[in-house]
DNA sequence: TCTGGGGTCCTCCTTCTC
DNA sequence: TCTGGAGAAGGAGGACCC
């Protein structure tokens, strides 16, 4: 392990609910919960304020309602968090070229390959630099945690939560895990915390005392041995900045069970379309085919198919994926289908004709069919218009959806810069409503003195420019963030 | 109460090949 | 020619992470 806390790990709080609080100036404070609003939903974030409500991550939103029923339910936007996050990631790669994204809200920064650190004081006061650079670009906090292993990085930032920093100066690393619960250590979920408790391990303190020996009767090789050298503060690992991907797959639950056998192929075939897309959008292919059910009681199969090469193949993934489903009993019903590839390959081998019996199923659809359109008729408001999603109205100008249903959306109008705005109900076909691009979180810096002083209900607000901080250079806010 | 989606890694078992 | 053992590869399931 090195002598000096030069890893640096940061966890953006509460990151999918942060941002829809700086967007929302009415949800400032005020509890917010990030996730599916369908009735298999679970939250993916929740803001530190209903948190106090004890809702969490994973938590099934039903739950989430009862314990909270006066917080704002929305769902994620996934393109709005990715353009922030590559903002966070750029401030970051400016300080180190070892930079390992672990999601779109954590990563490690090896500070001494980047020259940034060399001792403790060096990098807490980088640390402290990367939180002020983060707040200005993005207007949002995070935590930092630095310490000389990834391992103790990342329990630094999580006692660093929420918008703190915390260093674990090295030699005292041991006394401060002793006391901490075996669930603190990576890897260590409720299975292997539970498995633990049984045989009298609660503390990692306890966790060294058990010895080496007894961790791998218990856990197996690789978990036992692994285990042991974290309760000694031991990790080796790297920070590694690129990462191959290993499998792609897409996977669905669905809102109630499908019993109809005609229809389970059916969403086999789409899952299959969108596996290949995803695979061909990053120029891979795959030899392993898999795939997924989970049942009406929540059990869970998976069946794979290994080909001689690997393929990107759509009929080829098709027709693997109904031979699979095949050998798969889906009486009583099926909650969750999905689709996977692995074993990938960046080429494709072409001797695979053999494969797919048959005609050609043709290319990926990028239209959809005369099914899915039918369906997108038929798609109730609340799809139409998702809860949080922004949207503009040629007479009041930029909003977000507040909430939708019985034939009727309302929207309130506001955007990241202005005061908290009014709502208004709509009905969902008005023609006056669009859906709208999200617009950047810090008001852009004006480029003429005309531009200035956005508010909601401008439509010319969102007009991207400069943010004041961004190192990495360039502008702050992604190109699709422009709204025009 | 009723459990998402997209991943990674590990273990155990079976089959195949040498 | 038969057989047994070792190792690789495939397949299934589980645990974990964010």
């Amino acid at each position: 392990m090195r002598a000096a806390p030069t890893i640096l790990h940061l966890d953006m709080d509460a990151f999918f609910a942060s941002v829809e609080q700086a967007s929302k100036p009415s949800l400032r404070g005020k509890a917010v919960v990030v996730g599916g609003l369908g009735p298999r939903g679970v939250v993916a974030t929740a803001s530190y304020e209903a948190r106090v409500f004890g809702v969490h991550s994973a938590m099934p939103m039903g739950q989430a309602r009862r314990l909270a029923p006066h917080a704002a339910y929305l769902v994620p936007r996934f393109e709005l968090y990715r353009s922030i996050s590559e903002q966070v990631m750029r401030l970051l790669r400016a300080r180190s070229p070892l930079v390992e994204p672990l999601s779109l809200d954590e990563a490690f920064v090896d500070l001494e390959a980047g020259g940034a650190a060399g001792d403790a004081e060096s990098a807490r006061l980088a640390g402290e630099k990367l939180r002020t650079d983060i707040k200005t670009v993005t207007g949002l906090t995070g935590s930092v945690g630095l310490a000389a292993s990834k391992m103790l990085a990342k329990i630094a930032s999580e006692a660093a939560k929420p918008d703190g920093l915390v260093l674990i100066r090295p030699g005292t690393e041991r006394a401060m895990l002793e006391p901490m619960s075996v669930r603190t250590l990576p890897g260590v979920g409720p299975a292997t915390g539970d498995h633990l408790r049984r045989a009298g391990i609660a503390t990692v303190g306890e966790l060294a005392e058990a010895g080496e020996d007894e961790l791998v009767r218990l856990l197996g090789k690789a978990h036992g041995h692994a285990l042991y050298a974290m309760a000694l503060a031991r990790d080796e690992r790297p920070v590694v900045a690129e990462r191959e991907t290993k499998s792609v797959s897409v996977e669905d639950t669905y809102d109630v069970d499908i019993h109809d056998r005609v229809r389970v192929g059916s969403e086999v075939r789409r899952l299959a379309d969108r596996c290949v897309r995803r695979l061909r959008g990053s120029g891979l292919s795959g030899r392993t085919i898999v795939l997924k059910v989970r049942r009406y009681d929540f059990s869970t199969l998976t069946r794979s198919e290994t080909l001689r090469g690997p393929t990107d193949d759509l009929a080829v993934v098709r027709e693997a994926a109904a031979r699979l489903l095949d050998s798969v009993d889906t009486t009583g019903g099926v909650r969750l289908l999905g689709v996977g590839v692995s074993g990938l390959a960046d080429y494709t081998q072409e001797d695979l004709f053999a494969q797919a019996a048959g005609d050609r199923a043709g290319e990926v659809a990028e239209e959809p069919d005369a099914e899915s359109a039918e369906e997108h008729r038929q798609v109730p408001a609340e799809r139409r218009w998702p809860s949080g999603h922004d949207v503009r109205h040629a007479e009041y100008g930029h909003g977000w959806v507040q909430g939708s249903g019985l034939g009727r959306v309302t929207v309130r109008f506001e955007t990241p810069y202005s005061e908290r705005g009014r709502v208004r109900t709509f009905p969902v076909d008005d023609p006056d409503l669009s859906p709208a691009d999200p617009l950047p979180l810090v008001r852009p810096v004006p480029r003429r003195p005309e531009d200035a002083e956005p508010t909601a209900g401008d439509p010319t607000t969102g007009e991207a420019g400069s943010a004041p901080g961004t190192e990495a250079g360039g502008p702050a806010g992604p190109a699709h963030l422009a709204t025009g």
